[in-house]
RNA sequence: GCUCUCGUAGUUCAAUGGAUAGAAUGCAAGUUUGCGGUACUUGCGAUCUAGGUUCGAUUCCUGGCGAGAGCACCA
């Protein structure tokens, strides 16, 4: 059992089982290794000074761990917290390589994200909704299960078949791009090009739709064919619309050091979804019928949603109820689903409350997924700086974003970088660029918009990405010198650093319970600030020292591993040189 | 108008109701015989506002001011 449990443990059998008190990670090194609040908390029901009890308390748990060799020393400090201090020994003991956490293990877990939109470039959206989900991926596969990974690509909708149209159109007058590249090798360029072209067809389509009727109608009766699969010219091109748009996007996942999830189209999900709507409609029931169209109403006291439309008066079922077949396709398909997380734009919240809160009334099944599905929102990347904003001026695209942020990296470091190869020096430079992008973002909770400015520099140096790469690599470079095959800690006094390094586990557990990015950025920038601080005034190697040498590096070694593991989590690289 | 989210150093972000509100950046001053200076050390600097809840509030509640987003046939 580790340090941890076994105090709050002996707290919890002078406290009972009952009490809610808190056993932290102090803010101040100088508190202890861990601190309580129980006595605070007991204080006042049980009618004695905070003080008093922390006397009594600590009288009985220095006894009791002390014997089990697990604190040296034990404090009240301030108005009545308990400190705990570890001996040497456990500290050594807790920063030894252990088992992963494996509370995850044996659960099912879905995870939705980086969904692209037919029609639409990879744009700085999909990039912001890749970080997180990736992490989420990540996170839960380091709690001890791999996730199902899916994306849910729009692929049908009344704005594509204004893109078709408009295709169509381009095909008969000879100006539409070549196509048939494709059936050869091509390149993530090629591919790119041919989406914006689609992109442009999108907003065309729209602005014709607004101003001229006559193609607006033959827009409608294209849609219909959409969503009756009628066979014909219009199917035929969005079925090619959308394999190309697929093959993109796996490829533009790919070079992000990501992986595109099983496809489940809304297409494949939009007859069962109106179906299941379409069944719960009528008196007394979920869905009601309104002005034509099929209609949720939300109970009164509920303020915060709106009555939101699931099947328009064309027939044709909206977003909500494309969501609800994909609840019940995920929820059917996939075994017995523990939890299905999907992340999306902030924007969207109020989307998911409704189409949750619908689902939920439907019948006691349908209740529990909803309480299994949760959304996990992402804000939006804006950009300061006048050189990012007049480059990626509009929409910006995920890859411009990247190219830009890996230029700014191959200015900066073209000097220390000289001696790589050319292959390594691409791989390096997205490595880095990759790093600044996903820290910059998982450093703040989810849900929040995000700054981003390359030019101040503040997302190379400093607490970002770049820096942790930086200070694993310094790790892996002194392991390499050390020559030491397995080192082991040595009986020393522990210094700061290694107090800090034995709560790793604690804090990965509560990232991966809460899907808390920031909160392992933030360990992970004091781990590497404190060996950096360490390093400055420690000397790791010294000659003829056997004993000591060792022990540093075991100390350096349980660094590299920590750094590893943090950035693998959050979606980065962590090269041994760079 | 209604609803939701958010107001913390000059700037960008932290802080399950706890101790002296942490970092980074910025500015100022330093650190090289020792292994990677994208580093390290020191200093300056902040909880929008008025109340309330309690042993204790940046955190919870109410009002005000300010910002962003969402509110019926888009996704």
């Amino acid at each position: 059992m580790n340090a941890y449990d076994v105090i709050k443990n002996e707290i919890q059998k002078l406290g009972g089982e009952n009490v809610s008190f808190i056993l932290e990670t102090p803010s101040d090194i100088a508190y202890g290794d861990y601190a309580t609040n129980v006595c605070l908390v007991l204080a006042k029901p049980r009618g004695v000074s905070p003080k008093a009890l922390a006397d009594e308390f600590v009288a009985k748990l220095e006894i009791a761990l002390k014997e089990k060799g697990v604190i040296s020393k034990i404090e009240i400090a301030g108005p009545g917290f308990i400190n705990f201090f570890l001996t040497d020994e456990k500290i050594r003991e807790e920063n030894k390589e252990k088992e992963i956490s494996i509370r995850l293990k044996g659960k099912k877990i879905l995870v939705e994200h980086s969904s692209p939109n037919l029609f639409k470039p990879f744009h700085i959206g999909h990039l912001m909704n890749n970080i997180v989900g990736e992490f989420v991926t990540r996170a839960v596969a380091r709690g001890g299960t791999q996730p199902q990974v899916l994306c849910f690509p729009s692929d049908i909708s009344f704005g594509i078949a204004k893109a078709i149209y408009i295709w169509k159109k381009d095909k008969e007058e000879g100006v539409s791009p070549d196509i048939n590249f494709l059936l050869q090798d091509h390149s993530l360029e090629e591919e790119s090009k041919i989406v914006d072209y689609f992109g442009t067809c999108y907003v065309r389509g729209v602005a014709l739709a607004k101003e001229n009727q006559e193609a607006e109608k033959e827009m409608r009766q294209i849609a219909k064919n959409l969503y009756e699969k009628n066979s014909g010219e219009d199917v035929e091109l969005w079925h090619k619309a959308r394999s190309i748009n697929t093959i993109y996007f796996e490829n533009a996942l790919e070079s992000l050091g990501s992986k595109m999830g099983k496809v489940i189209f809304e297409s494949d999900v939009e007859e069962i979804g109106k179906e299941i709507v379409l069944n719960h409609t009528g008196e007394g029931k979920v869905f009601t019928e309104s002005q034509g169209a099929i209609v949720y109403v939300p109970d009164e006291e509920r303020k915060d949603i709106n009555t939101s439309v699931f099947i328009n008066s064309e027939g044709h079922p909206t977003y909500e109820a494309k969501d609800i077949g994909l609840i019940y396709k995920k929820f059917t398909e996939y075994g017995n689903v523990d939890v299905s997380y999907f992340i999306t734009d902030t924007e969207q919240t109020h989307h998911f409350k409704v189409v949750l809160d619908a689902t939920s009334k439907i019948d006691a099944t349908w209740k529990s997924w909803a309480d299994k599905s949760i959304h996990v929102p992402h804000g939006r990347m804006l950009f300061k700086g006048a050189k990012m904003s007049s480059r990626l001026g509009g929409v910006p695209l995920a890859l411009d974003v990247i190219a830009a942020v890996e230029e700014e990296v191959r200015e900066k470091s073209s000097d220390k970088i000289a001696h790589l190869s050319d292959e390594e020096k691409d791989s390096l430079v997205r490595d880095v660029a990759l790093s600044a992008l996903r820290v910059a973002v998982l450093r703040s909770k989810p849900g929040i918009n995000i700054n981003f400015d390359p030019e101040t520099s503040l997302s190379f140096e400093g607490d970002s990405g770049p820096y942790l790469m930086y200070t694993h690599a310094r790790t892996s470079s002194l392991l390499e010198k050390g020559g030491v095959e397995n080192p082991e800690f040595g009986n020393f006094a522990a210094t700061s650093l290694e107090r800090e390094l034995l709560h790793y586990e604690e804090v990965l557990t509560d990232v991966i319970d809460t899907l808390s990015p920031q909160k392992l950025v933030s360990y992970l920038f004091t781990i590497a600030q404190s060996f950096n601080s360490y390093y400055a005034s420690n000397q790791i190697i010294v000659e003829e020292d056997v004993e000591g040498n060792a022990h540093r590096l075991a100390i350096v070694r349980r660094v590299k591993y920590i750094l590893k593991d943090g950035l693998h989590v959050l979606g980065c690289n962590a090269p041994e040189r760079m």
